[in-house]
DNA sequence: AGCGTTAACTCAACTTTCTTGAGTGTTCAA
DNA sequence: TTGAACACTCAAGAAAGTTGAGTTAACGCT
C-alpha cells in the first residue's frame, strides 16, 4: 500500500513569474484584448507587476499592442492582445489507417491540416509518419521549430491494459511504455496525449462554443462514443487516464438495456442501416441520406436520441456541468436532429431555472475536430498557470 | 452569454510563502514525520527555504520536533510532525431532525462529538442550534476560538433550485442565499459546505482507507445514496455544486430498470422489509437482523448488490478512479456483504492488472461519518497549497 | 472654455522570499 | 584513521513583488 504523494512544486521567484505570465496571457486571451489595470484587478497583482510582465511578454513576441481604448474617464487604456504568430502548436490524431496533423497558431487558427495514410498501424510506422508530417508542415508553413510550443497527440483509448482492451483500441503495441514519452522523444517537443473526446473538448473550450466554460462535458462521436470531461478548466483524466469511457455503459432504449455505443456511434448507424439494406461508407452519404429523410436513418436517430437521454441523465447528475456538448465525426444536421429529439431529463440537477447555457449544445463537427483538439491541448497548457503542478 | 473567467491569483512573495507553508505541512502530514532535506526534495524548494518555513511553523505552533532519525550516512535527520493541538476544526452535519457536531484536532482526532435535536427544521433554529453547540464544544474542550481554523458543514443536497428539489432535500429555506456565507456570518469562521458523500470522502482521505489517494469515488449510504468524487485530491463539485447526485440514475436489477437509490438506500431496505412484514427503525436492528441471516434482508442485499454493480460500471468507466469506497450510515457487516456480492464488471477501465487497491473497499461507517467528514473539509483546506485559487 | 476629478500607467525605493555557496557536525565504510 | 555522504546553518545575493509619488489624458461640471 504505497501511497505516493503527487509531486507539487513550491513557489520561488522564478516559478512565480512563470505562473504570473501564464495568468496574464490567460486573462488577455479571455477578453481578446486588455489593458494593464484590468489584468491587475483580475489577478490580484499590482499594475506595476503586470506592467513588467507585459513588457517581458512583448519582448518574447507573445503579445502585440492593440491600440488604445478610451473607457470613460482617465487615461485611455493601452491594450494588448495575443500575437497570433507568437507560437504554434502541432496537433496529431492517430487512427488505425491514417494520421491527421494540424499546425495552429497561438490564437488557434489552423495554418495547415494534412492527412497521411498509414501503410500499417505499427508503432514505428506511426512515429516515422508523424515525424515526417511535422517536418513537411514546418517547411511549407515556414515556421521555425523553435516557435513550436509542443505537440498534442490524440490516440484511441483506453490507455494501458484494461477490461476494454482489445475491444476498441486498434493500435497494437502502445500498451507498454508511456506514449507521451515516446512521442516526446521522437518529435523532440513537449507532448500531451489524450483521447479524441478530451481533445475535442479542449478545442471547444479554446475556440468553440465552450469558450470561457470551466465545467462541461463533451460527447464525441468518433468510431465509438467518447466523453470528454472538463472540470474547473482542466481535463478530468482519472487515476489511469481513462476517465470518460462512456461507450460501454448500459442505457435504456425502448425499455431494453443496450450499450450506449451500440446505439449512438458512427459504427452503429452504419450497422443499423446495413441491416436495413442501406449501405453508407462515409459522412457525406449519411448526410445526403438525411436530406432525403430516409426512414431507416430517422428510426436510428430516434433510438439514438433515447439512448442519449439516458446518458445525459447520468452525465448531468454525476458531473453537474454547465452544459453538455455534442460533436465529432457526425454531420451537423444529424447532431442537430439528435439534440432536438433528446429528451432532457426532468429529474436532473441540471434542470434548473438559472442556467446560462442550454443543457445540450452542438459543438464543432467534422473530420478534423479531434486533430485541432490535439493542438488545443498545447495551447491550453500555454494559457494555464501552473505553479504547484509538477510535470 | 457572459463567460466569467474564474478568478485566479497571481503569485507574490506573501502568497508564495503561504503556499509553501501548506506544501510543507502537507508533506509532513503525508509521511507522519519528516526532515527538512526530505521535504525540500519533495517540493523542489531549497533546504534553506524549508528550514525557514519550518521555523515559522514551529513559531505558529503547527509543528513539533519529533526526535532524530539516523538514516544511513550523514547527519541524523531532525524530524518534525504536525502538532495535534496546533489547530482545530469544527464539523457540523445538519439533518432534518437533529444537528450533529464534532470538534477534531489538527491530525483529525475527534475531541468531542455531540448530537442536538432540532425543535424544527427552520433556518434560524438550525443556525441558533449550531452556534450554541459550537460554544458548548469550545467551553467543554477548553479550546480557544482563535485556534479554530474553520467549520465544515454537511447539508443534504442538491443545492439550489433543481429538478430534484422537493424530492429529497428536507431542509426548507436554504435554496436562497449562499449557505456557506450564512453559516460564516453566524459562526464568524471560515466555512465549507458540502453534501454528506463529499465530506465522508474527504474524511476517508484524511484519516481513513483513502489516505494518500488522489482519485477515488465514495458511495455514501445516507438517507439516500450519494457519490463523493475526489479528483486530483480535490472534491469534484460540478458547476453548481451538485455533482455526485447518483441516487436518481437508472440501473438494472434483474433486467429491470430502477432508480439506484430505490434499490440501495437505507430508506429502501426499510421499505422493502416493511413490505415483507419486517419492521426496522435503526441500524442496530438491521444489524441484528443480518446476524440472524434474515431471508428478506439477504434478498434485499442481493438486489442491492446488483444495482451497485451497474453503478460501479458507470462510476469506473466515467471516472477511472483508484478505488471505489462504500461507507456511511449502514452497518459494517451489511456493507461487507454487499461488497462481497457486487459483481465487478469485466468491461471496465478499472479492470486492470496493475491495480494497487481493490476495486471496491469499505470505508468508515457509523453515525458520525459525515460529521467527521465535515471537519475533514477544514483540515483538507489547511493542508492544500492554494496559490492560484482565489476565494 | 476652464478646471477639478478620475483613472491608467511609470519611476524609484523598498520588502519579502528564495537561492547559492561556504562551512559545520555526524555517521558510515574502506 | 580518513574520506565520503548527508543534514543542516549562515551570510550574501538575486529575483520578483509592492508601495507611493508623479505624469498624462479624458470626462464632466460650472
Amino acid at each position: 500500500m504505497v501511497s505516493t504523494l503527487k509531486p507539487q512544486l513550491g513557489a520561488n521567484p522564478e516559478r512565480a513569474r512563470s505562473h504570473n505570465k501564464q495568468l496574464v496571457l490567460r486573462a488577455i486571451r479571455h477578453v481578446g484584448a486588455a489593458g494593464r489595470a484590468e489584468i491587475a484587478r483580475a489577478s490580484g497583482l499590482s499594475t506595476q507587476a503586470v506592467s513588467n510582465i507585459i513588457s517581458d511578454l512583448l519582448g518574447e513576441g507573445l503579445l502585440v499592442e492593440q491600440g488604445v481604448r478610451s473607457a470613460g474617464r482617465g487615461l485611455p487604456v493601452q491594450q494588448y492582445a495575443i500575437k497570433p504568430d507568437g507560437g504554434y502548436a502541432f496537433g496529431v490524431e492517430v487512427r488505425p489507417t491514417a494520421v491527421f496533423t494540424a499546425l495552429v497558431d497561438l490564437v488557434g487558427t489552423p495554418i495547415q491540416t494534412r492527412r497521411s495514410p498509414l501503410r500499417n498501424a505499427g508503432k514505428s510506422t506511426i512515429l516515422d509518419t508523424v515525424s515526417a508530417q511535422l517536418d513537411i508542415c514546418l517547411k511549407e508553413s515556414r515556421v521555425r521549430k523553435g516557435a513550436l510550443m509542443g505537440a498534442g497527440i490524440v490516440m484511441p483509448g483506453p490507455f494501458g491494459d484494461t477490461g476494454l482492451t482489445g475491444t476498441e483500441s486498434e493500435l497494437p503495441g502502445w500498451n507498454t511504455g508511456d506514449p507521451a514519452e515516446i512521442f516526446a522523444n521522437a518529435l523532440d517537443l513537449p507532448v500531451f496525449v489524450e483521447n479524441d473526446a478530451n481533445a475535442a473538448a479542449m478545442a471547444e473550450r479554446m475556440n468553440g462554443v465552450a469558450r470561457g466554460l470551466d465545467d462541461f462535458a463533451y460527447l464525441y462521436f468518433g468510431q465509438g462514443l467518447g466523453l470528454g470531461l472538463v472540470q474547473n478548466g482542466q481535463i478530468l483524466q482519472g487515476a489511469f487516464g481513462n476517465a470518460g469511457e462512456i461507450g460501454h455503459i448500459q442505457v435504456l432504449v425502448d425499455g431494453h438495456a443496450v450499450e450506449l455505443e451500440s446505439a449512438t456511434s458512427r459504427l452503429s448507424v452504419q450497422a443499423y442501416l446495413a441491416g436495413q439494406g442501406v449501405s453508407v461508407t462515409d459522412m457525406d452519404e449519411l448526410n445526403s441520406l438525411y436530406s432525403t429523410a430516409n426512414r431507416h436513418l430517422l428510426d436510428w436517430l430516434n433510438h439514438a436520441a433515447q439512448a442519449l437521454s439516458s446518458a445525459l441523465s447520468i452525465i448531468e447528475n454525476l458531473f453537474d456541468p454547465q452544459t453538455v456538448i455534442l460533436g465529432g465525426a457526425m454531420p451537423d444536421d444529424l447532431l442537430d436532429h439528435m439534440i432536438a429529439r433528446t429528451a432532457l431529463p426532468a429529474r436532473s440537477v441540471s434542470n434548473r431555472p438559472d442556467r446560462t447555457h442550454p443543457r445540450l449544445m452542438r459543438g464543432t463537427s467534422g473530420r478534423m475536430t479531434a486533430t485541432l483538439g490535439a493542438a488545443a491541448l498545447v495551447l491550453h497548457q500555454a494559457f494555464t498557470p501552473t505553479i504547484a503542478e509538477a510535470r
